[in-house]
DNA sequence: TAGTTTCTAACAACCGTTGCTGATTGCGGC
DNA sequence: GCCGCAATCAGCAACGGTTGTTAGAAACTA
């Protein structure tokens, strides 16, 4: 795997930013110095990135695959109102009831707590 | 909102099955018996109804949105060879860690285990 | 029966993502 | 320095899932 400007720029974009950006927002962020990178390229880094455990990938029901460079197992805020995302510390202990499924091997947990951010539930409701 | 045949036929489909259908599967599913029925009344529909809260969307990631008519709380397994769904009953107490953003308003907590189903886990790796 | 409202079907469009392809780049060997 | 190979990149087209639009059909009301 070469290190190219364009994996430089894209990793670097990832690692400055705890948004969770979408592959389109680290399109729009890279493009602003390299403006002939392509939409295919992110896409492309971003899924070899993730191949390699570099960053994980990660859908929230937003519409499009998020990016996280957050490796620590965590879980998630989903604020409904406006899309923020904030990262929360895994939460130790949660497996699925004893008697269900008893053969089925987990191998990830995820959990998505949706809701209003501070700022959205503070605001009286959009109008 | 009518009662048109198409709309019971398509919640009768939901009804009937506990396989977190998504759109296009109710649509082949009600096809056998109406095959006029076009894919977009299916949306429409499967929207209204998640809108009375008669079935609950979900986005397990598996690309397409699913429909549940199971309306009790309650998380799932989702094993990542067959793509199988099994409901589990809900798991009381998770609540993100006190010290993170104590503002947030969480108003649904949606647990997704992934990992293998009993019948995955047991054969020999796909080749 | 005419008017009004609701629903349906068909089509095209949209979004996020990926397959394909030809051009480009970097690197090792000679 | 030159050649050939392999990896990469950009651009476009295409794909799956979903929704907007619209014209026509159906049902309900007065």
């Amino acid at each position: 795997m070469k290190v190219t400007p364009q994996r430089q720029r894209i990793f670097a974009a990832l690692h400055g930013n705890d948004r969770h950006p979408t592959a389109d927002a680290i399109f729009d962020e890279v493009r602003a110095d390299m403006p002939t990178i392509s939409l295919r390229t992110v896409y492309q880094t971003l899924n070899d990135l993730a191949a390699m455990g570099e960053v994980a990938p990660i859908d929230l029901g937003t519409g499009a695959t998020r990016f996280d460079p957050n490796l620590i197992e965590h879980h998630h805020l989903v604020c409904d109102v406006c899309g923020t995302i904030v990262d929360v510390d895994a939460i130790a202990g949660i497996e699925p009831p004893g008697d269900a499924e008893p053969t089925f091997v987990v191998t990830r947990t995820d959990v998505v707590f949706r809701g209003n951010c501070g700022a959205c539930a503070a605001r009286p409701s959009p109008v």
